[in-house]
DNA sequence: GTCTATAGGCCGATAGAC
DNA sequence: GTCTATCGGCCTATAGAC
Protein backbone atom coordinates (compact mmCIF):
# COMPACT_ATOMS: atom_id res chain seq x y z
CA UNK A 1 0.00 0.00 0.00
CA UNK A 2 3.31 2.22 0.47
CA UNK A 3 3.01 2.91 -3.78
CA UNK A 4 -1.07 4.18 -3.74
CA UNK A 5 -0.31 7.76 -3.32
CA UNK A 6 2.56 7.61 -5.86
CA UNK A 7 -0.30 6.02 -8.29
CA UNK A 8 -2.63 8.23 -7.58
CA UNK A 9 -0.43 10.91 -8.29
CA UNK A 10 0.94 9.64 -11.60
CA UNK A 11 -2.42 9.04 -13.06
CA UNK A 12 -3.45 12.41 -12.63
CA UNK A 13 -0.56 13.93 -14.36
CA UNK A 14 -0.75 11.73 -17.24
CA UNK A 15 -4.73 12.41 -18.09
CA UNK A 16 -4.63 15.95 -17.14
CA UNK A 17 -1.49 16.23 -19.56
CA UNK A 18 -1.74 16.30 -22.84
CA UNK A 19 -1.08 13.19 -24.35
CA UNK A 20 -4.58 11.98 -24.88
CA UNK A 21 -3.61 8.98 -27.34
CA UNK A 22 -2.41 7.78 -23.63
CA UNK A 23 -5.75 7.39 -22.38
CA UNK A 24 -7.87 6.01 -25.24
CA UNK A 25 -5.05 3.34 -26.43
CA UNK A 26 -5.44 -0.12 -24.76
CA UNK A 27 -2.38 0.70 -22.33
CA UNK A 28 -4.91 2.97 -20.28
CA UNK A 29 -3.61 1.07 -17.18
CA UNK A 30 0.47 1.62 -18.15
CA UNK A 31 0.93 4.06 -15.43
CA UNK A 32 -0.24 1.48 -12.50
CA UNK A 33 2.58 0.12 -10.78
CA UNK A 34 3.97 -2.85 -10.03
CA UNK A 35 2.29 -5.16 -12.86
CA UNK A 36 0.01 -7.23 -10.17
CA UNK A 37 -1.51 -4.20 -8.98
CA UNK A 38 -2.32 -3.22 -12.48
CA UNK A 39 -3.44 -7.22 -13.13
CA UNK A 40 -5.77 -6.42 -10.57
CA UNK A 41 -7.19 -3.14 -11.72
CA UNK A 42 -7.55 -4.17 -14.94
CA UNK A 43 -9.41 -7.66 -13.27
CA UNK A 44 -11.34 -5.30 -11.03
CA UNK A 45 -12.65 -3.07 -14.24
CA UNK A 46 -13.75 -6.30 -16.08
CA UNK A 47 -15.99 -7.80 -13.19
CA UNK A 48 -17.22 -4.54 -11.90
CA UNK A 49 -17.98 -3.61 -15.40
CA UNK A 50 -19.63 -7.04 -16.36
CA UNK A 51 -21.85 -8.52 -12.75
CA UNK A 52 -21.37 -4.84 -11.08
CA UNK A 53 -19.58 -4.07 -8.08
CA UNK A 54 -21.58 -5.85 -5.34
CA UNK A 55 -22.02 -9.20 -7.39
CA UNK A 56 -18.18 -8.94 -7.71
CA UNK A 57 -16.12 -10.84 -5.17
CA UNK A 58 -12.37 -9.73 -4.13
CA UNK A 59 -11.72 -13.73 -4.88
CA UNK A 60 -13.11 -13.08 -8.38
CA UNK A 61 -10.64 -9.88 -9.39
CA UNK A 62 -7.54 -11.84 -7.69
CA UNK A 63 -7.83 -15.02 -9.81
CA UNK A 64 -8.61 -12.76 -12.63
CA UNK A 65 -5.10 -11.25 -11.34
CA UNK A 66 -3.57 -14.93 -11.41
CA UNK A 67 -3.51 -14.37 -7.05
CA UNK A 68 -4.21 -15.58 -3.99
CA UNK A 69 -7.37 -13.83 -2.58
CA UNK A 70 -5.13 -12.45 0.05
CA UNK A 71 -2.50 -11.16 -2.04
CA UNK A 72 -5.25 -8.51 -3.37
CA UNK A 73 -4.51 -6.42 -0.27
CA UNK A 74 -0.86 -6.13 -0.45
CA UNK A 75 -2.03 -3.77 -2.90
CA UNK A 76 -5.26 -2.59 -2.05
CA UNK A 77 -6.54 -2.00 1.50
CA UNK A 78 -10.14 -2.86 0.22
CA UNK A 79 -12.52 -3.70 -2.40
CA UNK A 80 -13.88 -0.09 -2.09
CA UNK A 81 -10.61 1.58 -2.39
CA UNK A 82 -10.07 -0.21 -5.92
CA UNK A 83 -13.55 0.73 -7.13
CA UNK A 84 -12.76 4.19 -6.40
CA UNK A 85 -8.86 4.45 -8.14
CA UNK A 86 -11.22 2.91 -11.14
CA UNK A 87 -13.88 5.73 -10.56
CA UNK A 88 -11.27 8.21 -9.93
CA UNK A 89 -9.18 7.82 -13.26
CA UNK A 90 -12.12 7.11 -15.52
CA UNK A 91 -13.75 10.18 -14.58
CA UNK A 92 -10.52 11.90 -15.02
CA UNK A 93 -9.93 10.52 -18.20
CA UNK A 94 -13.65 11.39 -19.34
CA UNK A 95 -13.14 14.91 -18.40
CA UNK A 96 -9.70 15.50 -20.11
CA UNK A 97 -11.39 13.86 -23.43
CA UNK A 98 -13.40 16.48 -23.61
CA UNK A 99 -11.56 19.61 -22.61
CA UNK A 100 -8.88 18.31 -25.44
CA UNK A 101 -12.10 17.90 -27.80
CA UNK A 102 -13.55 21.72 -27.31
CA UNK A 103 -11.30 22.99 -30.06
CA UNK A 104 -13.28 25.00 -32.94
CA UNK A 105 -14.22 28.21 -34.58
CA UNK A 106 -17.81 27.88 -33.49
CA UNK A 107 -20.13 26.28 -30.93
CA UNK A 108 -21.53 23.93 -33.36
CA UNK A 109 -18.09 22.95 -34.54
CA UNK A 110 -16.71 22.68 -31.05
CA UNK A 111 -20.17 20.93 -29.48
CA UNK A 112 -19.73 18.32 -32.57
CA UNK A 113 -16.20 17.80 -31.76
CA UNK A 114 -17.25 16.99 -27.70
CA UNK A 115 -19.92 15.18 -28.43
CA UNK A 116 -18.36 12.94 -31.04
CA UNK A 117 -15.33 12.74 -28.74
CA UNK A 118 -17.37 11.86 -25.28
CA UNK A 119 -19.52 9.43 -27.44
CA UNK A 120 -16.62 7.58 -28.51
CA UNK A 121 -14.69 7.14 -25.27
CA UNK A 122 -18.10 6.12 -23.71
CA UNK A 123 -17.78 3.20 -26.64
CA UNK A 124 -14.80 2.60 -27.01
CA UNK A 125 -14.30 2.47 -23.00
CA UNK A 126 -17.22 1.06 -22.34
CA UNK A 127 -16.21 -1.26 -19.33
CA UNK A 128 -14.67 1.42 -18.04
CA UNK A 129 -17.57 3.83 -18.51
CA UNK A 130 -19.58 1.44 -16.72
CA UNK A 131 -18.02 1.62 -13.81
CA UNK A 132 -17.93 5.34 -13.90
CA UNK A 133 -21.73 6.07 -14.26
CA UNK A 134 -23.11 2.84 -13.03
CA UNK A 135 -21.12 2.34 -9.66
CA UNK A 136 -21.66 5.45 -8.38
CA UNK A 137 -23.61 4.88 -5.29
CA UNK A 138 -20.84 1.99 -3.71
CA UNK A 139 -18.67 4.49 -3.35
CA UNK A 140 -17.81 5.86 0.07
CA UNK A 141 -19.17 9.25 0.57
CA UNK A 142 -16.01 10.59 1.14
CA UNK A 143 -14.70 9.03 -2.09
CA UNK A 144 -18.04 9.95 -3.89
CA UNK A 145 -18.08 14.16 -3.09
CA UNK A 146 -14.32 13.68 -4.52
CA UNK A 147 -15.33 11.86 -7.74
CA UNK A 148 -18.74 14.62 -7.96
CA UNK A 149 -16.40 17.19 -8.46
CA UNK A 150 -14.89 16.05 -11.94
CA UNK A 151 -18.60 15.43 -12.96
CA UNK A 152 -19.41 18.98 -12.47
CA UNK A 153 -17.05 20.19 -15.00
CA UNK A 154 -17.75 17.34 -16.98
CA UNK A 155 -21.03 18.73 -17.22
CA UNK A 156 -20.02 22.94 -17.13
CA UNK A 157 -18.11 21.78 -20.27
CA UNK A 158 -20.98 21.08 -22.41
CA UNK A 159 -23.18 24.09 -20.82
CA UNK A 160 -20.68 26.64 -21.86
CA UNK A 161 -20.73 25.53 -25.34
CA UNK A 162 -24.27 25.45 -25.47
CA UNK A 163 -24.23 29.09 -23.85
CA UNK A 164 -21.66 30.60 -26.20
CA UNK A 165 -23.82 29.03 -29.08
CA UNK A 166 -26.61 30.46 -27.86
CA UNK A 167 -25.22 34.15 -27.27
CA UNK A 168 -24.05 34.22 -30.73
CA UNK A 169 -27.32 32.85 -32.17
CA UNK A 170 -26.11 29.62 -33.50
CA UNK A 171 -28.00 27.98 -31.04
CA UNK A 172 -31.90 28.10 -29.78
CA UNK A 173 -31.85 26.60 -26.53
CA UNK A 174 -35.09 26.79 -24.36
CA UNK A 175 -33.81 25.29 -21.14
CA UNK A 176 -30.28 25.23 -21.17
CA UNK A 177 -29.35 22.93 -17.82
CA UNK A 178 -32.40 20.57 -19.52
CA UNK A 179 -30.60 20.07 -23.02
CA UNK A 180 -26.93 19.92 -20.99
CA UNK A 181 -28.27 16.53 -19.30
CA UNK A 182 -29.90 15.68 -22.44
CA UNK A 183 -26.59 15.99 -24.61
CA UNK A 184 -24.65 14.32 -21.89
CA UNK A 185 -26.98 11.49 -21.44
CA UNK A 186 -27.04 10.61 -24.78
CA UNK A 187 -23.12 9.91 -24.82
CA UNK A 188 -23.84 8.12 -21.31
CA UNK A 189 -26.27 5.90 -21.97
CA UNK A 190 -23.88 4.27 -24.64
CA UNK A 191 -21.59 2.94 -21.76
CA UNK A 192 -25.38 0.92 -20.82
CA UNK A 193 -25.75 -0.94 -24.36
CA UNK A 194 -22.73 -0.89 -26.48
CA UNK A 195 -20.69 -3.82 -27.17
CA UNK A 196 -18.02 -4.26 -29.55
CA UNK A 197 -20.10 -5.65 -32.46
CA UNK A 198 -22.45 -2.79 -32.56
CA UNK A 199 -20.25 -0.51 -34.52
CA UNK A 200 -17.45 1.72 -34.69
CA UNK A 201 -16.89 4.37 -31.91
CA UNK A 202 -15.89 6.91 -34.13
CA UNK A 203 -19.05 6.45 -36.33
CA UNK A 204 -20.99 6.83 -33.28
CA UNK A 205 -19.44 9.89 -32.41
CA UNK A 206 -19.93 11.21 -36.01
CA UNK A 207 -24.08 10.19 -35.76
CA UNK A 208 -24.46 11.48 -32.46
CA UNK A 209 -22.43 15.11 -33.24
CA UNK A 210 -24.90 15.35 -35.78
CA UNK A 211 -27.77 14.37 -33.69
CA UNK A 212 -26.71 16.79 -30.89
CA UNK A 213 -26.22 19.86 -33.41
CA UNK A 214 -29.69 19.08 -35.01
CA UNK A 215 -31.16 19.50 -31.25
CA UNK A 216 -29.94 23.36 -30.88
CA UNK A 217 -29.54 24.26 -34.03
CA UNK A 218 -31.19 27.15 -34.89
CA UNK B 1 -46.88 -19.16 -3.93
CA UNK B 2 -50.13 -20.75 -5.40
CA UNK B 3 -51.24 -17.09 -5.73
CA UNK B 4 -48.41 -16.46 -8.02
CA UNK B 5 -49.95 -17.86 -11.51
CA UNK B 6 -53.21 -15.70 -10.49
CA UNK B 7 -50.94 -12.49 -9.88
CA UNK B 8 -49.23 -12.48 -13.06
CA UNK B 9 -52.26 -12.64 -15.42
CA UNK B 10 -54.03 -10.22 -13.66
CA UNK B 11 -51.36 -7.90 -14.35
CA UNK B 12 -50.58 -8.61 -17.92
CA UNK B 13 -54.42 -7.82 -18.30
CA UNK B 14 -53.89 -4.49 -16.85
CA UNK B 15 -51.17 -3.64 -18.47
CA UNK B 16 -52.51 -4.66 -21.81
CA UNK B 17 -55.96 -3.16 -21.15
CA UNK B 18 -56.79 0.16 -22.14
CA UNK B 19 -56.57 1.75 -18.51
CA UNK B 20 -53.12 3.68 -18.65
CA UNK B 21 -53.57 5.89 -15.28
CA UNK B 22 -53.66 2.87 -13.28
CA UNK B 23 -50.14 2.12 -14.22
CA UNK B 24 -49.01 5.50 -13.98
CA UNK B 25 -51.11 6.37 -10.80
CA UNK B 26 -49.17 5.61 -7.28
CA UNK B 27 -51.49 2.85 -6.60
CA UNK B 28 -49.02 0.86 -9.45
CA UNK B 29 -48.99 -2.58 -7.90
CA UNK B 30 -53.22 -2.84 -6.81
CA UNK B 31 -53.24 -6.00 -8.46
CA UNK B 32 -50.89 -7.72 -6.31
CA UNK B 33 -52.60 -9.79 -3.66
CA UNK B 34 -52.80 -10.44 -0.78
CA UNK B 35 -51.75 -7.12 0.58
CA UNK B 36 -48.42 -8.51 2.78
CA UNK B 37 -47.35 -10.05 -1.06
CA UNK B 38 -47.89 -6.25 -2.05
CA UNK B 39 -45.85 -5.07 0.49
CA UNK B 40 -42.86 -6.62 -0.12
CA UNK B 41 -43.15 -6.05 -3.86
CA UNK B 42 -42.99 -2.59 -3.41
CA UNK B 43 -40.20 -2.55 -0.53
CA UNK B 44 -37.96 -4.84 -3.33
CA UNK B 45 -38.98 -1.94 -5.79
CA UNK B 46 -37.44 0.88 -3.63
CA UNK B 47 -34.22 -1.44 -2.10
CA UNK B 48 -33.45 -2.17 -5.83
CA UNK B 49 -33.55 0.87 -7.32
CA UNK B 50 -31.65 2.67 -4.32
CA UNK B 51 -28.93 0.34 -3.82
CA UNK B 52 -29.07 -2.41 -6.61
CA UNK B 53 -30.63 -6.15 -6.50
CA UNK B 54 -27.17 -7.48 -5.65
CA UNK B 55 -26.77 -4.76 -2.63
CA UNK B 56 -30.79 -5.49 -1.32
CA UNK B 57 -30.87 -8.45 1.45
CA UNK B 58 -33.81 -10.25 1.63
CA UNK B 59 -33.84 -9.34 5.74
CA UNK B 60 -33.83 -5.78 4.33
CA UNK B 61 -37.29 -6.73 1.87
CA UNK B 62 -38.61 -8.06 4.65
CA UNK B 63 -38.56 -5.19 7.11
CA UNK B 64 -39.44 -2.69 5.19
CA UNK B 65 -42.71 -4.87 4.57
CA UNK B 66 -42.68 -4.79 8.28
CA UNK B 67 -41.96 -9.44 7.99
CA UNK B 68 -39.17 -11.40 9.45
CA UNK B 69 -36.97 -12.60 7.00
CA UNK B 70 -38.56 -16.02 6.60
CA UNK B 71 -42.07 -14.61 5.92
CA UNK B 72 -40.68 -13.52 2.47
CA UNK B 73 -40.76 -16.97 1.09
CA UNK B 74 -44.50 -17.63 1.59
CA UNK B 75 -45.28 -15.18 -1.00
CA UNK B 76 -42.18 -15.63 -3.22
CA UNK B 77 -40.23 -18.55 -3.85
CA UNK B 78 -36.75 -16.32 -4.60
CA UNK B 79 -35.31 -12.78 -4.10
CA UNK B 80 -34.90 -13.45 -7.97
CA UNK B 81 -38.27 -14.36 -8.73
CA UNK B 82 -39.24 -10.71 -6.63
CA UNK B 83 -36.91 -9.20 -9.32
CA UNK B 84 -38.57 -10.94 -12.42
CA UNK B 85 -42.40 -9.86 -11.34
CA UNK B 86 -40.86 -6.47 -11.40
CA UNK B 87 -39.23 -6.49 -13.95
CA UNK B 88 -41.71 -8.65 -16.08
CA UNK B 89 -44.35 -5.93 -14.88
CA UNK B 90 -42.84 -2.53 -15.44
CA UNK B 91 -41.41 -3.69 -18.92
CA UNK B 92 -44.83 -4.10 -20.11
CA UNK B 93 -46.00 -0.54 -18.60
CA UNK B 94 -43.69 0.89 -20.12
CA UNK B 95 -44.64 -0.72 -23.26
CA UNK B 96 -48.31 -0.03 -22.83
CA UNK B 97 -47.58 3.89 -22.37
CA UNK B 98 -45.76 3.79 -25.60
CA UNK B 99 -48.20 1.98 -27.57
CA UNK B 100 -51.03 4.24 -26.08
CA UNK B 101 -49.72 7.01 -27.20
CA UNK B 102 -49.23 6.46 -30.42
CA UNK B 103 -51.80 8.52 -32.42
CA UNK B 104 -51.59 11.81 -34.07
CA UNK B 105 -51.94 12.54 -37.95
CA UNK B 106 -48.27 12.88 -38.89
CA UNK B 107 -45.36 10.84 -37.64
CA UNK B 108 -43.99 14.17 -36.23
CA UNK B 109 -47.09 14.29 -33.86
CA UNK B 110 -46.62 10.70 -33.13
CA UNK B 111 -42.82 10.87 -32.07
CA UNK B 112 -43.44 13.96 -29.97
CA UNK B 113 -46.56 12.14 -28.22
CA UNK B 114 -44.24 8.74 -28.14
CA UNK B 115 -41.48 10.57 -26.47
CA UNK B 116 -43.02 12.27 -24.32
CA UNK B 117 -45.21 9.71 -22.72
CA UNK B 118 -41.46 7.37 -22.56
CA UNK B 119 -39.65 10.62 -20.90
CA UNK B 120 -41.98 11.44 -18.29
CA UNK B 121 -42.79 7.43 -17.66
CA UNK B 122 -39.26 6.67 -16.80
CA UNK B 123 -39.40 9.97 -14.53
CA UNK B 124 -42.71 9.08 -12.70
CA UNK B 125 -41.93 6.16 -12.33
CA UNK B 126 -37.94 6.63 -11.82
CA UNK B 127 -37.75 3.34 -9.17
CA UNK B 128 -39.23 0.81 -11.37
CA UNK B 129 -37.69 2.40 -14.31
CA UNK B 130 -34.37 1.75 -12.87
CA UNK B 131 -34.71 -1.94 -11.93
CA UNK B 132 -36.23 -2.54 -15.25
CA UNK B 133 -32.87 -0.71 -17.35
CA UNK B 134 -30.21 -1.27 -15.02
CA UNK B 135 -30.91 -4.77 -13.21
CA UNK B 136 -31.38 -7.14 -16.36
CA UNK B 137 -27.99 -9.16 -15.81
CA UNK B 138 -29.42 -10.16 -12.54
CA UNK B 139 -31.99 -11.90 -14.02
CA UNK B 140 -31.95 -15.71 -14.95
CA UNK B 141 -31.73 -16.69 -18.64
CA UNK B 142 -34.66 -17.83 -19.33
CA UNK B 143 -35.95 -14.78 -17.32
CA UNK B 144 -34.30 -12.32 -19.38
CA UNK B 145 -35.52 -13.93 -22.38
CA UNK B 146 -38.55 -13.45 -21.31
CA UNK B 147 -38.41 -9.89 -20.64
CA UNK B 148 -36.28 -9.33 -24.25
CA UNK B 149 -38.97 -9.98 -26.05
CA UNK B 150 -40.82 -6.84 -24.57
CA UNK B 151 -37.75 -4.76 -24.76
CA UNK B 152 -37.80 -5.49 -28.47
CA UNK B 153 -41.43 -4.55 -29.32
CA UNK B 154 -40.49 -1.27 -27.04
CA UNK B 155 -37.86 -0.18 -29.84
CA UNK B 156 -39.75 -1.37 -32.76
CA UNK B 157 -42.70 1.02 -31.75
CA UNK B 158 -40.13 3.89 -32.14
CA UNK B 159 -38.29 2.44 -34.81
CA UNK B 160 -41.51 2.41 -36.52
CA UNK B 161 -42.71 5.86 -36.47
CA UNK B 162 -39.27 6.98 -37.48
CA UNK B 163 -39.46 5.07 -40.86
CA UNK B 164 -42.97 6.51 -41.76
CA UNK B 165 -41.58 9.80 -41.34
CA UNK B 166 -38.58 9.09 -43.52
CA UNK B 167 -41.08 6.97 -46.03
CA UNK B 168 -43.27 10.30 -46.04
CA UNK B 169 -40.55 13.03 -46.31
CA UNK B 170 -41.26 14.64 -42.82
CA UNK B 171 -38.02 13.16 -41.16
CA UNK B 172 -34.27 13.04 -42.74
CA UNK B 173 -32.69 9.70 -40.48
CA UNK B 174 -29.13 8.57 -41.83
CA UNK B 175 -29.17 5.88 -39.86
CA UNK B 176 -32.54 3.93 -38.54
CA UNK B 177 -31.40 1.55 -36.14
CA UNK B 178 -28.68 3.88 -34.50
CA UNK B 179 -31.40 7.05 -34.23
CA UNK B 180 -33.38 4.72 -32.75
CA UNK B 181 -31.43 3.72 -30.11
CA UNK B 182 -30.14 7.26 -29.61
CA UNK B 183 -34.28 8.34 -29.04
CA UNK B 184 -34.64 5.17 -26.56
CA UNK B 185 -31.31 6.21 -25.24
CA UNK B 186 -32.86 9.58 -24.02
CA UNK B 187 -35.69 8.59 -22.14
CA UNK B 188 -34.09 5.91 -20.49
CA UNK B 189 -30.97 7.59 -19.14
CA UNK B 190 -33.89 9.84 -17.60
CA UNK B 191 -34.26 6.68 -14.84
CA UNK B 192 -30.53 7.13 -14.52
CA UNK B 193 -30.39 10.97 -12.59
CA UNK B 194 -33.80 11.74 -12.21
CA UNK B 195 -34.98 12.59 -8.62
CA UNK B 196 -39.22 14.54 -7.97
CA UNK B 197 -36.83 17.79 -7.35
CA UNK B 198 -35.33 17.76 -10.86
CA UNK B 199 -38.84 19.01 -12.52
CA UNK B 200 -41.97 18.07 -13.34
CA UNK B 201 -42.04 14.44 -15.55
CA UNK B 202 -44.91 16.29 -18.19
CA UNK B 203 -42.63 19.36 -18.32
CA UNK B 204 -39.42 16.63 -18.80
CA UNK B 205 -41.27 14.88 -21.63
CA UNK B 206 -42.61 18.04 -23.08
CA UNK B 207 -38.48 18.97 -23.34
CA UNK B 208 -37.84 15.75 -24.78
CA UNK B 209 -40.42 15.50 -27.50
CA UNK B 210 -38.91 18.44 -28.92
CA UNK B 211 -35.29 17.34 -29.10
CA UNK B 212 -36.24 14.13 -30.20
CA UNK B 213 -38.67 16.23 -32.86
CA UNK B 214 -35.40 18.03 -33.90
CA UNK B 215 -33.09 15.34 -34.23
CA UNK B 216 -34.84 13.76 -37.38
CA UNK B 217 -37.11 16.54 -38.96
CA UNK B 218 -36.36 17.81 -42.38
C1' DG C 1 -49.21 -16.83 7.18
C1' DT C 2 -46.25 -15.37 10.60
C1' DC C 3 -42.81 -16.33 13.86
C1' DT C 4 -37.95 -18.05 16.00
C1' DA C 5 -34.08 -20.63 15.10
C1' DT C 6 -30.71 -22.25 12.23
C1' DA C 7 -28.55 -24.80 8.36
C1' DG C 8 -25.01 -24.39 5.01
C1' DG C 9 -22.26 -21.56 2.41
C1' DC C 10 -19.75 -17.60 0.85
C1' DC C 11 -17.96 -13.11 1.87
C1' DG C 12 -14.24 -9.39 3.07
C1' DA C 13 -10.36 -9.21 5.39
C1' DT C 14 -6.35 -10.88 8.49
C1' DA C 15 -2.44 -13.93 10.49
C1' DG C 16 1.67 -15.74 9.85
C1' DA C 17 4.96 -18.84 7.21
C1' DC C 18 8.21 -18.52 3.45
C1' DG D 1 4.86 -10.10 -2.24
C1' DT D 2 2.86 -14.40 -2.49
C1' DC D 3 1.04 -18.27 -0.31
C1' DT D 4 -2.29 -21.39 2.90
C1' DA D 5 -5.38 -21.26 6.49
C1' DT D 6 -8.89 -19.18 8.82
C1' DC D 7 -11.74 -15.71 11.52
C1' DG D 8 -16.07 -13.56 12.30
C1' DG D 9 -19.94 -12.24 10.07
C1' DC D 10 -23.69 -12.04 6.99
C1' DC D 11 -26.22 -14.15 3.29
C1' DT D 12 -30.30 -16.99 1.07
C1' DA D 13 -33.23 -20.22 2.16
C1' DT D 14 -35.47 -23.92 5.14
C1' DA D 15 -37.51 -26.37 9.41
C1' DG D 16 -40.92 -26.57 12.42
C1' DA D 17 -43.86 -24.40 16.20
C1' DC D 18 -48.05 -21.75 16.64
Amino acid sequence: MRCLAKRLLSFTRLVQGVNVSAVTSPLVWEHVQPAAARRLLTGAVDAFAERGYQATTTRDIASRAGMSPAALYVHYPSKERLLFEISLYGHNAALEVLRSADAGSTPADRLRSLVAAFTAWHAEHHTIARVVQYELVALTPEHLAEVAVIRRAISTQIEQVLADGVRDGSFAVADLPGTTLAVLSLSIDVARWYTPHRGDPAALGKLYADLAHRMVQT
